[in-house]
RNA sequence: GCGGAAGUGGCUCAGUUGGUAGAGCAUCACCUUGCCAAGGUGAGGGUCGCGGGUUCGAGUCCCGUCUUCCGCUCCA
């Protein structure tokens, strides 16, 4: 652990790591590829293209057995980290559905709905408020038809004639209510971000939280990303794992550090190849609307270094936006100072779905034994599907069967637990190896007159004889061992 | 949205100049073995992404469409 801060932050001062550029110089180790990654987690019940009998639907994935498993550790153990670890954050499951409102203060309105025009020659695409010429355009002109033509814009790479502007909302819309008029418009949100924000004043009063705090959540968001994919890195429905940290405006910025190796190390102990892993600090230009300061925690996937998670000072832009838009006094009493103030918000903003697949994919190993390959997940214990396996050595005997099922009833009462006699006991070993089970326990004749089974490490691949009864206590306790 | 490539059993692929679909692995059953993907026998599983068209006949040719990948564009 003190390793990776030590690093994290060495680098992070560095500032050597803040530009894109960078990243097309430093490659970072390898990883898997993605292709072998998307047909293993098919193969073996992690994630299916959504729709498949349908010929599937763009950017939507759904999760298998296992891989829902996998997700809801991820979760679990970002929930542990930020709320059960913690005493100065809470939880909130917002609804996705909100006043619309809150989306027009919010900015998304404004800015998720671009009008772009493209090239009629070279098919580029642009936001028309962008151009050379439409800079100062209202928004009412800007959604007008006519308005290409009316200012004679032209493509500004090569001249060629412009398409009409076309609203790209990267919003989803439903109706609220039995009627489709524009009065019942409303829109998925798009970041769970808001609901923390329109609820600052019931958590903090509810709570009795003083500053700072932190309301942590995890939920659905959608998004109509232009271009979707990578496999489950960009959805357009998607999960996020976000944190609003509420602070005196004072000593935002240096919350914000603290929290950049607070995120690395999260990923580091769930077992995230530490050199995989960098920061990158957000351009001025590339800045969102809302934002003061950004960082990006970023992976190197097979399809470059990415964001796994952003962490951004957000200042007091949506507290001050809401306050001001629903009249409701946002403010905090800070009783220390006696002073009034809107709360600045430090925001760490993740998805357990981009956090899965990373774990997934850093995980994966190939080598070789006895002239095979062995493939394996070295998932952390915390965030493989199964904990441990109950194999029989030999499935001819009803009383060794028998004790398989009594032991996997006891261990099921505590963990996630299967069991599989389909095949010799290689096979056995190799499928859990390939599915991220770090533990399998082996009944064998033996055990009949001893009492002992043997237990077997994924990543070690050694084993040990332990009394039947010692089993679980020997599961939680390894467990809690990889927990550092 | 544009350009390029590709869609054949769960996975990876083959399928010759159009002649009514194959392999390996995987899965399941039985026999054998019994601690690291053993062996044997057998079985199930594909209207070749979808929809049209040409043809006596289409996985092979043509059109449309959907999806995926790569590159642009975009990306709160």
């Amino acid at each position: 652990r003190p390793r990776h801060r030590r690093l994290s932050r060495a680098w992070y001062d560095s500032g050597a790591v803040t530009t894109t550029p960078a990243a097309a110089a430093d490659p970072g180790p390898a990883v898997a590829e993605l292709d072998t990654i998307v047909s293993l987690a098919k193969r073996r019940g992690f994630v299916f293209p959504s729709s498949e009998i349908y010929g599937g639907i763009n950017a939507v994935w759904d999760y298998g057995p296992l891989g829902v498993e996998l997700k809801n550790n991820v979760k679990r153990a970002w929930w542990k980290a930020m709320v059960q670890e913690r005493d100065d954050i809470v939880g909130l499951d917002a609804g996705i559905l909100m006043h619309p409102q809150v989306w027009v203060t919010s900015g998304h309105v404004g800015s998720f709905s671009d009008p772009l025009v493209e090239c009629q020659t070279d098919h580029r695409r642009f936001r028309l408020d962008e151009l050379p010429g439409a800079e100062h355009l209202s928004v009412t002109e800007l959604a007008d038809p006519t308005v290409v033509e009316r200012l004679g814009l032209k493509c500004p790479v090569d001249g060629g004639p412009l398409s009409a502007p076309r609203r790209f909302n990267l919003m989803f819309q439903t109706h609220m209510g039995p009627v489709e008029d524009a009065a019942s418009v409303i829109y998925l949100r798009p970041e769970t971000a808001q609901g923390s924000y329109v609820n600052f004043k019931n958590v903090q009063q509810s709570s009795r939280k003083k500053l700072p705090f932190g309301i942590a959540q995890v939920g659905k968001s959608f998004r109509n990303e232009i271009s979707p994919g990578n496999f489950v890195f960009r959805m357009r429905e998607f999960e996020q794992m976000e944190m609003q940290y509420f602070v005196q405006p004072e000593r935002a910025a240096e919350i914000f550090e603290q929290w950049l190796p607070r995120r690395w190390d999260w990923y580091t102990r769930y077992g995230v190849t530490a050199t995989r892993l960098r920061f990158r600090e957000h351009a001025k230009d590339e800045l969102a609307h809302y934002a003061k300061k950004a960082v990006d925690v970023e992976y190197r996937f097979p399809f470059g270094w990415k964001e796994l998670e952003g962490i951004h000072n957000r200042g007091d832009f949506d507290l001050s936006r809401h306050q001001a838009a629903s009249g409701e006094n946002l403010e905090y009493f800070d009783p220390a100072t006696e002073q009034h103030f809107i709360p600045w918000i430090i925001e760490t903003a993740g998805g357990p779905d981009r956090a899965a697949f990373t774990f997934l994919i850093d995980a994966y190993r190939e080598e070789e034994v006895r002239g095979e390959t062995r493939v394996s997940l070295a998932l952390h214990p915390d965030l493989a599907p199964y904990k441990v396996a109950v194999l029989p050595l030999l499935k001819k005997r009803p009383e060794i069967v028998e004790l398989c099922q009594r032991l996997l009833a006891d261990l099921k009462r505590d963990v996630m637990a299967v069991y599989d006699d389909t095949a010799a006991i290689g096979k056995l070993y190799r499928r859990q190896d390939e599915i991220g089970t770090p533990w399998c326990v082996t009944v064998d004749v033996d055990s009949l007159e001893d009492g002992a089974a043997t237990i077997r490490d994924r990543d070690s691949m050694t084993q040990e004889r332990l009394p039947l009864e010692g089993v679980k206590r020997a599961i939680l306790d390894r467990m809690d061992a990889a927990r550092g």
